[in-house]
Order: C-alpha cells, then sequence, then structure tokens
DNA sequence: CCTAAGTTGAACACTGGTGTTAGGGATAGC
DNA sequence: GCTATCCCTAACACCAGTGTTCAACTTAGG
C-alpha cells in the first residue's frame, strides 16, 4: 500500500502520504504516543484520509519506521566502511549513526509500543547489521574482544548510544562532546583485555 | 497517607495498603502499563478500596515506587561498599545490583511513563547515588578514568545494565552469564586509559 | 469537459481506562 | 455490644483514542 510508489494512484494521493509519513516521522519524534487526530493535523490532511491510507496506526507507525530506516541506511553508505581497519571504522560508525540514533530516539519508543515484539525485533536486527558485521570483522582483525559475545557487545554498543542520548536530552551532557564521550567509553569496552 | 506507617488506621486498613502497594510493585514489574482493576484484583481488594486509600494511578506507582527503593538500598546496605578499593567495590556492587535492576526493569518503564519527569529524575539520582560516591572515590584512587563526567559513567553504568536485563529477557544471554560479562564490560569503560 | 479518484467535515459506535457515588454489610477495637 | 471505620458490589460519569460511515465537494488526468 504505502510500499509501492508504483500503484495507480493520483499524483495528490501519493502528495498525502508523502506527507503523512514525513510528518508522522516527525510527530513520533517528538513525542512517542500522538494520536491519530495530531498526525494528520500535522500532515494538513484530514483524519479521514489519514484513515484512507493507513488502515490503522500501527501501520503507519510501521511506514514511519521503514522511512527513517531507509533514510539512515543512505546517509550510512555514504560513509566508506569496509576501508578502515575495525576499529577505526568502528570510531566513524559511532559518530555518523549517533546522530541518527539521537535523532530517532522518540520513534525508537513508538515502535517498541506499538509495533508487535516480534516486528520490533526484526527492525532492530536489520539496523544493528552493519555494527555486527564490523565486530566480527575485528575479531579476525584482533582489535575486538573474542571473550565476550558478540550480541553482547552489539546490546551494550546499542544501549550506550542510547546513554548519551539520554544524557543530551537531560541537559547533562552537551551535544557536541556526546560522541567524543561514546567513541571514548565504547572503544575500550570492546577491545581484548590487554 | 500510605508514607506513616503510624496513623490512626484500622488494623485491616495497614494490611490493604501493604497488600495494594506490593501487588503494585509485582503487577507494574511483569506489565508497566497495568490497570487500577488488575492491581486491585492482584492485591485481593476491591477497586473502591485501592482508591479510598490512593486517589490515583500516580499516587500507587509512586508508593510502590519508594516501597522498592527501601527494599533495594536495604539489601544493598549489606554488601559492605566502602571496605575494598573502590574498583573491587565496584565490580561487587554491579554484581548486586544486577538483580535488582533486572527485577524491577518493568517498573522503571512504569515510573517513567507515569511519574512527571521531575520525579523520575529525583528518584534516579538518589539510586545512583552509591555509585557516584564510588566513582568519585576510584578517581581519587586512580583507578577510576578521569577524562569523562562521571555523570556520563553513571549513565553508561545505568543503560549497560539495562542492556543486559534486556538481553537475558530477550533470550541472546544466559541469566548466569550476564553478571560477568557485565563487569568485563563495564571495568574496561571505566577504567584509566593505558 | 467528464469522470473516477481523492478529500473533507461532521457525525457515529466502540473500547478501555480513570475516578466517583451510594447503600448495605462486615469488623476492629474500645 | 456499640460504633466508627473499613470494605464491597454495582452502578455511574467522563475522557481520550481508534476506526467507520455518509453525503458533499474538489481535482487530476484522460
Amino acid at each position: 500500500m504505502e510500499s509501492k510508489p508504483s500503484a495507480k494512484r493520483r499524483a495528490d494521493a501519493e502528495r498525502s502520504i508523502t506527507a503523512i509519513v514525513e510528518a508522522a516521522l516527525e510527530c513520533l519524534r517528538a513525542e512517542p504516543n500522538v494520536g491519530m487526530a495530531a498526525i494528520a493535523r500535522a500532515a494538513q490532511v484530514s483524519r479521514v484520509t489519514l484513515y484512507a491510507h493507513f488502515p490503522t496506526r500501527e501501520a503507519v507507525v510501521e511506514a514511519a519506521t521503514r522511512h527513517a530506516m531507509t533514510r539512515a541506511r543512505a546517509t550510512l553508505d555514504t560513509t566508506a566502511l569496509d576501508a578502515l581497519p575495525a576499529d577505526e571504522a568502528l570510531a566513524a560508525l559511532t559518530r555518523t549513526s549517533w546522530r541518527i540514533l539521537d535523532h530517532h530516539l522518540g520513534l525508537f519508543a513508538a515502535v517498541s509500543a506499538t509495533l508487535p515484539p516480534e516486528t520490533v525485533r526484526d527492525h532492530h536486527e536489520r539496523a544493528m547489521e552493519p555494527l555486527r558485521r564490523l565486530l566480527h570483522r575485528g575479531r579476525e582483525e584482533g582489535t575486538i574482544r573474542t571473550d565476550q559475545p558478540v550480541e553482547w557487545l552489539v546490546s551494550a554498543y546499542y544501549h550506550l548510544i542510547h546513554a548519551a542520548a539520554a544524557e543530551v536530552r537531560a541537559g547533562r551532557l552537551p551535544a557536541e562532546a556526546a560522541p567524543d564521550a561514546l567513541v571514548g567509553t565504547l572503544l575500550p569496552a570492546l577491545r581484548p583485555a590487554p
């Protein structure tokens, strides 16, 4: 429905849909519990139109998530991941993905509140895939510790970024200092013990 | 109201209140979004009685939180914190507080969903106080890094424990392995760089 | 210019939660 | 054993959100 840009839909319908998805993304980002009414208002669209394109709130959240993830994947692909040694690549990945995760923190809350947990897990898996690959490579290169399961390191990474986002939100950490704090804390946690 | 065990209340009222608080704790732990009806049912008490003692759902959550925190503080006080050097004390603190945080993870979600953010922050501050003290001591002893603000390290610690709890819940990490994974990841992140 | 597709406002029903009220019955505690 | 306190069932009002329906209006696109 909203996944195919090629359907026999009229141009204004197409316009409405993208407006809705983008407005939803913005709203959910700011307040994970927004209702359909608010989303429709933000999209300059009637509530009925909203329901005409998305049968349920869940579908809206899903669409917004897909949109966010493809955009994120696109910006991630601009940074050359495989050219660097794993630990340096990790630092680079952190600095770019930090912005993304921080910006979408609210959406995450919405997703895990409304989407079925199995779907949530799927999205999470997909989002963490580049990091997982990097960690595996680092283990072979000897720059990433092997005494802890990779999945645990992935989770630690993920939650540490959330920690940074929370600190910035609370005003306890200046936003510019966040990337350095992250990298400085993350890398020692991932390196092999000396 | 619920804070003073000494008030001219009858014995059965007292009994109801503690039953409610404990049931609420249990319910919120399992499902952060439980309603008053479910809590009352779990406490073997009518919904009206529940409202007779707690004017609002928020009050119930507050009471459950206080109860959990005093209990947690009690069990924390059994482990001699100040006798050990800071890094060893940190490992010990982690192993004990891990169980507590894991067990109350659901309650945390409920708290941050229903209590005013200022109150949430207060409770958080109080809960993290022992850790904060320990980190400051470790900085003086030279076993904790000084190139990152303590508040950031506190937050990292907190979120890493959440990470462990999430992994255990998802079945990706056996519960027995969690403390070692935590300590093994936490300490290198907190130590000064070599 | 005609028509099918799209949009809209104003209703509607339904759900699930919160908090309240009233009257009758139980019981703790003196 | 009297009484104030407490509890219960059963209803109530209320709110906020989700979806739905309908009849009228607008517009894209051939």
